[in-house]
DNA sequence: TATTTTATACACATGTTATTCACAATTATT
DNA sequence: AATAATTGTGAATAACATGTGTATAAAATA
């Protein structure tokens, strides 16, 4: 869950700083590119795991940079995201996206960014091994759990918090990143309701997956 | 998917300018040709996905050159629509015996064309699979759907987010992503729209087809 | 233009999900 | 063992998202 480098590529400098300082701030590693021939060079040196690329660029567009990555079959894990204006036309992006990318308009809130980079992150991790972790598989897909095989729907809170322990088994989770991570940094919520979440959750699938730390935070046992 | 490369032949200066500006608009990749011979170059060229062919060319006319196209069977999977005059005969293109997939009549109103567009290569996509999908087909060409074999006609909005589903069996498209695919970025619509038309979906081919997701979107399943 | 169909709006019903809270139960500390 | 700290629980409620009936607008069609 770490190493997660994120290439962010647009024209614009306030959206490179606002998304650099943003995302570096929720903990992940970045660098820039400013057109799609630096991106393309970034890509070999800097192999990132993440691209955020604008699709209106002057010189080489979005759609033309992504097509050339994603000619080269050593960067087929090499995650793109588009950032698209509002105004443009999505019908190929959203094509694209068929084949696993992802999209995010602009004007970008920077907690949407996130939340939707750390789901296309784990969507990424998932995709190869579609592991089953004791008895407990996720599909972010189809936004649901796999509960022996047998399909569980989650509300959103409780999806993303077994996707969060989920994703790194038997680590404990501090409460204050269990907060952070599904509820943002900003949302002020009451003590107890992470609590009552993990109830639901151990309802839903059972007692013996997630168990608490007492005086840190819970974690997902395999 | 993706690299959709459009090329524009039309003897017209200002025809080929406009299409060109509202294509590219649109998130496509042209090239122009004004005449038959040079279309022929840029097909080896360019190697466009589809071709919007004018018919009535001086020199060679857009039939023969559609002709010379597709005789060569590497250009099999090219599109061709052609771009025809009110005032012409059809008879011979409405055959599309030349080969052609498609055509548009001029006036051409850009919104049309892109959307035409669209439906072209949505079909080319799904040419070969055509899949039944829990018992319903969809047809492109026709403009159909098929519930069990039983032709239901949809309204365009109903049709176009039912291929938005369809397209991707029990992935789970967001809100945003219906919006944007199915509505255009430009467009505002309310929150309820949407469900009205999944409501509306769910009338004509019964409620076990789609499923709501809460706080994300809607998954078409199998 | 008149008529029908399709698309959207909107208010409100409904149902679900998220959160809070008081207190019980548990665990840790001294 | 008593106390403090922390977590679990049931129930209430708030917040929210979606479904629905109906009205209206927009577009297509006759």
């Amino acid at each position: 869950m770490s190493k997660n480098k994120i290439l962010i590529v647009d024209d614009d400098d306030d959206i490179r700083h606002l998304l650099k300082y943003n995302l570096e701030k929720s903990g992940f590693i970045t660098n820039v590119a400013e057109n799609g021939l630096e991106c393309l060079e970034m890509v070999k040196s800097y192999n990132p795991d993440l691209i955020l690329l604008d699709v209106m660029m002057p010189g080489m567009d979005g759609i033309e940079v992504c097509e050339r990555i994603k000619s080269d079959p050593q960067n087929k894990n090499i995650f793109i995201c588009f950032l698209t204006a509002r105004s443009e036309d999505y019908s190929q992006i959203a094509g694209l996206e068929a084949g696993g990318d992802d999209y995010v308009s602009k004007p970008i809130k920077p907690k949407v960014l996130v939340s939707r980079i750390n789901a296309i992150l784990r969507r990424k991790s998932n995709e190869e091994p579609k592991e089953v972790k004791n008895g407990i598989q996720i599909n972010y897909e189809k936004y649901v759990v796999l509960k022996n095989g047998e399909e569980v729907q989650l509300p959103k809170k409780e999806f993303e918090l077994l996707s969060l322990l989920h994703s790194k088994p038997n680590f404990v989770f501090r409460r204050e990143q269990i907060l952070n991570h599904v509820w943002g940094t900003d949302i002020v919520v009451g003590d107890r309701t992470i609590d009552v979440h993990i109830r639901k959750l151990r309802e839903k699938l059972g007692d013996h997956h997630i168990v608490t730390v007492k005086g840190i935070g819970y974690k997902y046992i395999t």
